[in-house]
DNA sequence: TGGCCAAGTCAACACCTGTTGACCTACGGT
DNA sequence: ACCGTAGGTCAACAGGTGTTGACTTGGCCA
């Protein structure tokens, strides 16, 4: 805590264990969940004593959050078409899933802890929530008119709230993750990579750029 | 032997307080999860003395189970046009979810208790899956009015697995449950009744019924 | 070489957990 | 009256938790 050292040398021990912990860490947190996960079970996994945990950071919920940072990295997506935005963010929703155990730690830790569920919700908001913008600040331009109170227009789509836009498609990605992920629910984990962007992938276009369906009109979906 | 008929008004002392730790238990189970939430805490909800729950239930993970104990009570659809499926699916989710606060004790829990994960599991598997069957089997029947435009192939829907149908309508109806009571994320918390419904039905809808978006272009080279 | 300080060890604290067993109390049947 | 028993209370156990503080090691610099 004294030295937040600027310097990234490879070398330094302190840091080769501060990174076993977070490792360490990572792991329990992602395996059992918030309270599940002792510190004393993640020093032993890491091979040092529970007290260096404390050292680094401080107490138990530091060490969480310091565990579960992540970056959700989304990729820019304003180049492709519309139908296909949805499984390209599956893919790479699939990928930040597979790639990194921080999400599904925090997933497990912030449905028991409040800590963890701000960090949720703020990862959703923050990150989720530009992209969106984004994307429908280019699709806008093609229909460039003004954004005034009509809300049954063709602009119908920008009329959504983005933060809606960015709720609803955490509700499919969290759920298809704590199915698969979590609760290994056998059909849903058994899907292939190319099922799941095939099944998904509609839906999130839907949520990203698409309407509600009004009553019983809905006719068509593809 | 003789108690299960006449429980009605008053009833036998034990009964009474066995449903008051029933319904602290619930309460506890669904706000807090499993780990945190501690015999002590439903005891004193339910003003009895610790070891009455122990007497009652033997232990903590019985005690659970009978808290957890849940039906869906899957309405009959097949009598709907299909378009309606989802909508009206959903429409009854949320009146569960909002009903019964078991259904929030069992997720909660079952993200760190095995036997939790177990009873979801079983959940959709022995009560969504059938309901699927029976739908699609009705629908098989009655729905050769091959006029509605669009559809490549009538018979695509029962190729699918009805596992797999049962799966993703869990993906969506877990992950919206969990964004919007467990996580609260504000915006699908804010969701109203009839939006929810709006955004969801398309999306139950095509898992109940439709096929991967292999129906669209597909831009898919693996 | 000698000292210094980061890095690591060890044992304990205070608290909380599920669970147990011994004890008390009310009360209906005989 | 008696007494058996269902229902309830109480204090404690054994183990696990996060956390702390005093102590020891090891390697670098003057």
């Amino acid at each position: 805590m004294t030295e937040t050292a600027a310097e990234t040398a490879g070398g330094r021990r302190s840091d080769r264990t501060r990174a076993a912990i977070l490792t360490a860490a990572r792991e329990r947190f992602a395996a059992d969940g918030y309270e599940r996960a002792t510190i004393r079970a993640i020093a032993a996994d890491a091979t040092i004593d529970p007290a260096m945990v404390m050292r680094y950071f401080g107490n138990k919920e530091k060490l969480f959050a310091a565990a579960a940072e992540f970056d959700l990295r989304l990729p820019d997506l304003s180049a492709l078409p519309r139908e296909e935005l949805g499984a390209a963010l599956t893919s790479h929703f699939l990928d930040r899933w597979e790639g990194d155990e921080s999400l599904k730690a925090l997933l497990r830790a912030s449905v028991t802890n409040e800590v963890a569920a701000d960090r949720m919700r703020e990862l959703f908001a923050a990150q989720l929530g530009p992209m969106i913008a984004k994307l429908s600040a280019s699709t806008a331009s093609a229909a460039s008119s003004a954004t005034a109170g009509g809300a049954n227009t063709v602009d119908a789509a920008s009329s959504v709230d983005v933060a809606t836009r960015a709720g609803l498609v955490a509700t499919q990605a969290l759920g298809f993750a704590l199915c698969r992920y979590v609760l290994a629910l056998p059909p849903v984990a058994n899907l292939s990579r190319e099922e799941a962007v095939a099944w998904l992938g509609p839906t999130i276009t839907r949520y990203l750029t698409g309407t509600p369906s009004t009553g019983t009109r809905q006719a068509n979906t593809s």
